[in-house]
DNA sequence: CGCACGCTGCGAACGTCGTACGCTACCATG
DNA sequence: CATGGTAGCGTACGACGTTCGCAGCGTGCG
């Protein structure tokens, strides 16, 4: 049906809310694309629908992205940067430690599809976020008495007992989160099955019964508090031997 | 081009390789998949890639296996099959858990691919070898004087760490098995955008300065034992702590 | 002995994905 | 005004996971 022949001033009076500035920007597609994974998970982020979110169309995306796994590792990088790690102080480096596994914990249960993706990104060596904060980190085990090589050491250490700890916390929230509204039914459903088999481990058994009693978000901050603490016992007791000898 | 009208009795006189057995099977296709990601990685493995190598079609594993994450799931319980936990003996528990912390090392670098499905399988919680694995370290934890409630903590800080440190060395092995023949090449040609970034942060350059000289892979297995060492010297301190009290 | 049923495998098809390619409209520069 | 570079987009291709209905085969019942 075409349209009357009457001109739309209303309309054509500003004939240019075209090109402001490039709509597009790769740090407006990244910080969209965090949003839409928090929001839906990491199964709902394709180029088309972050495109959609954009208002634009999905082939659009590639002039400031050269591909998907590009745009990830943008996107882990960038929480990357959130994780707060406090200034190096000899005075106390243990609890500037602990407070910065508290926080990479909770930058990974912000965002628990990162978890997801970990794997993939071989890289993000690169980051800027990532060198920076590394390099935060070292300044603190330095300020604790270890050398530049160990701390590196150490860094490593800690870095992979809070990620492989937080994974296993995310991997549980996710699935929770997908497998849709009502989790209680859902982890109903499967328990007789888990009862059923394990009959036949006790200790597995005993643990998980005396788990029963508590709030599962708990019992996983104070096992995440646990292995921190057994870790920097273990740091101590080598500081002492080193500076002992 | 039509065949001659001869007969062929030697394929003939077995009229029935047909449906000796269910050609297929649960454990067939397991086994098969996991050849296939050693071999390939986790981008080579769809459900057509897969059924080709069985010489059967894509849709006839799912008479098998309810879907593709479901595959994964059977997969992954089964590797875990693999490590290898001594039996607890109060003696000598520290080389048992350093053994075991080496076995799942040496596991997941066998097959570096699981790294990259870790997040989306929220479960195997239920799968019977995680079942027994976890059941043997248990026992191992409590030989060396942990409560049931406290081994299930340690257990968690070691599989935390172990698999968070080889998840980074297994991404590493991916993303070089990935870009091709020649990683040398792949390495080289990041390393003067790596060398500028550095500049800006002399601690993370120092160590990786003095990383250089080394072999990669030795300098990921000496991180690796160090990492255990310290968490092994936390472990005692706090049986000391618990045992004096 | 015949026949109906259940189970295994498969081909075709659907909807979705990442992304290569070429076109248009705009802007800045000569 | 001509020119070239750049941002955005429509179309299209090949691969994917998965559904569905059909075809063979073996088994057990009447």
């Amino acid at each position: 049906m075409p349209a009357e022949k009457q001109p739309i001033p209303s309309v054509w009076a500003r004939p240019r809310p075209k090109r402001e500035q490039p709509s597009l920007s790769r740090d407006r597609i990244v910080s969209e694309a965090i949003k839409l994974l928090d929001a839906e998970g990491i199964d709902a982020l394709s180029m088309r629908s972050l495109g959609a979110r954009l208002s634009a169309g999905a082939t659009s995306l590639y002039r400031h992205v050269a591909n998907k796994d590009e745009l990830i590792e943008l996107v882990v990088d960038e929480i990357y940067g959130e994780v707060r790690v406090p200034a190096a102080d000899p005075a106390r480096w243990r609890a500037a430690v602990t407070e910065t596994a508290h926080s990479l914990r909770s930058m990974v249960l912000r965002h628990p599809w990162v978890v997801s993706v970990l794997g993939q990104v071989g890289l993000a060596y690169l980051g800027p976020n990532l060198m920076r904060q590394s390099e935060r980190m070292l300044a603190l085990f330095k300020a604790a008495g270890f050398a530049v090589d160990e701390a590196d050491q150490v860094m490593n250490l800690l870095i992979a007992y809070v990620i492989g700890m937080t994974t296993s916390e995310a991997a549980y929230l996710s699935v929770l989160a997908r497998s849709g509204q009502n989790e209680q039914d859902w982890l109903e459903s499967l328990r007789p099955t888990a009862e059923q088999a394990l009959q036949e481990y006790p200790l597995l058994r005993d643990g998980r019964a005396a788990e029963q009693t508590k709030d599962p978000g708990q019992i996983r901050a104070e096992s995440f508090v646990y292995g921190v603490e057994r870790i920097l016992d273990g740091l101590e007791t080598r500081l002492g031997r080193t500076s002992a000898r």
